[in-house]
DNA sequence: CATGAATGAGTTTTCATTCAT
DNA sequence: TATGAATGAAAACTCATTCAT
């Protein structure tokens, strides 16, 4: 019974999980229902049973893609702002050789890039950018609370944050910039450090990232 | 014959800005032959007249988009290192509501995404980025020569110059973050008349760009 | 028994109400399985536990369309030939205005129209055509036994009475004529009354129908 | 050059005539553009090359198929409006055995019958339904001017002659009738010679159809 | 140089049908 | 009986590419 319910959202995730596979093979430009469907263990048609058209199959998976940042912050088990901040900052950042780690972001950038000719990813896409940046805007709201961060405009530094570090993936992703994600975290530990900082306290430095999956 | 070269070099430029208005509208992922030659008042057929396969046609397009800032900075009328300087950043900000050069760096974007999964991509425009990272190292290195920058390496610094311009002017455009070339522009500025500046000089700061178009 | 074999009835009944009113909604050509199970609250799988393929369960629905002008006759509380045969031409007259019937007239003449492709329908609706002038053909005998009406081929002449009637249904609910049944029922009214009446009776004129539902 | 000019005609006149022997062939409920396309000597694409949809192509089918009527009556051979109102009739005659035009009248009949449920198909063959009545109407008025027939109202006779022409077909070739125009043309015969006509002649009676092909 | 016509390979989509439960 | 999931065959449609002119 248990089974039985949890078939349908295993379904589901397995075709975001292909989608996510074929998308980093094939790029978005050229990815097709057939790339998708070799991918998993199911036919083709099984995708246009669950989703009536490619579009709709994109949309859910830009959907799916959303919300991974807040989900690993659950997962904490510190509640410390600054253990917090850090931990949302590492997240962002690639090590040279993180293949899947690039691929992933290289995919989140081409969907970014059709945002810019699709209305509905673009809005899809806005709440995703703006929920992750209330994620950090949180976290800096409850160092400023706690007395550990100044009394900065959280949402003002927040988007600061995550714009750099997003953008920063962008480029190392498109540029080969191998280290672009890593240089950002240290700038950004140093302008905590010297800007934010109110207490006596030390910014964690970054301590590389055994996380799992993102597909 | 010049006027015969002259004539496969117009049609040649035009097939460019049809591409370049193409790939503006509908983005890469969706780029047909028909989209091109709609944006000129020729035939799809033409197109493969002059070149065998789509592929090439983009590729060519990569080459052509390549050069422009070094054009730029050839048409220059100082010689002054930090003007010049200033100038190719100039050159790079993209200030909000500019369409044209929003539009241009999205292309640019685009191609840049094609390429993590096109070789041939990846090789055009991997020189590409080299000539430009080149084309502001030798302006460093002139600083350097004349005396008013200090005697960094030109190529390094020059590379995170470069970097940080087009990934700012990526997250620009594909992140809605208007203001984000203007102020890494600013950023950099600020850096150079801290960090880089010797003598008793002033960074000229950004000062509008009344540039022609880009295609 | 009678429990489980009135369940498979209603089933049944179910099935081709459900299949009548999709047939009307979405016309024999672009007439799908799903449509048809859209039209009740079962789901698609059912109809094929019940028919194997969609041709069974159209020829299926050919036959639940048989019969009802017997059926209807046989309801009636009159004896009298001439009050029977008013009955039987006016259950074929469509007034303007009355969708339900015009639809059921539409979705009649569809099946007649595929008949013309297809071996297994035509088989089905030439015998339910002849079971129609049959119907007819027997009133007249009854007419003619009684003395009320002329010694005529029965056969005969109700070929002509269903023919016409059919056939100005055919092309009041295709050529949007609203009025031909209800003309072509005086006309014949008046045929009878000329031609076939004997005795010094009056031939019925048509008196609207409030006939109940046929699906 | 008059070869080059015509051969966009005689493409299009080759898919009209194409999709009118598939039509024939499988009838629009099954009618694929492969069906289409395997009745000439062209591939598949070429018909979407044509009309971006099968919907457009067989609404382009409808156009062409209005009109024969008119167009057969324009290259009559005679001015008389009782001889022309004759060949009206016997055009829309189908004798026993006429495949041919039965299957002809079935196709137009199928079109007829989709119209019901589509508005645009239902829009072009009102027009060629209106079309068709003026063409009688005005050989009706002919005839009233030249005194020969009775000044009745042409729309309003045409109307009749057309729709009881048109519904004989329509149940001859759905209800296997197989003299119900020849019987019809007759009936309209008689009634031209008892109600309609003025001076003394006689209406032509059918004498059989040596037409040409109609696709 | 330039085009309209034509094509074939591929892609999305539809849909009747089957199957495990 | 009843269903949701799954499938394969076929359908419509797309599009780069070729070719005759």
């Amino acid at each position: 019974m248990g089974a039985e319910a949890d078939r349908e959202g295993d379904t589901h995730d397995a075709i975001m999980g292909a989608t996510y596979h074929a998308l980093c093979k094939h790029g978005y430009a050229h990815l097709t229902m057939q790339d998708i469907a070799d991918e998993f263990d199911k036919s083709r048609s099984l995708l246009h049973y669950h989703y009536d058209t490619k579009e709709e199959l994109m949309l859910s998976y830009v959907d799916h893609s959303t919300g991974w940042i807040r989900r690993r912050l659950e997962e904490s088990d510190t509640e410390d702002p600054l253990e917090r901040l850090a931990e949302f900052l590492d997240g962002l950042v690639i090590e040279p050789g993180q293949e899947e780690r690039e691929t992933f972001a290289l995919a989140l950038t081409e969907l970014r890039v059709q945002a810019a000719h699709d209305q509905r990813f673009r809005e899809k896409l806005d709440a995703q950018y703006e929920e992750n940046v209330n994620a950090v805007a949180d976290i800096i709201a409850d160092g400023a609370d706690e007395g550990v961060l100044r009394a900065v405009d959280p949402h003002e530094v927040g988007e600061i944050m995550y714009t750099s570090m997003f953008g920063a993936s962008m480029y190392q992703v498109t540029l080969g910039a191998s280290r672009a994600t890593l240089r950002m975290r240290e700038g950004i530990s140093q302008w905590v450090g010297e800007d934010l900082l109110v207490v006596d306290r030390t910014f964690p430095a970054y301590t590389g990232g055994d996380f799992s999956k993102n597909d």
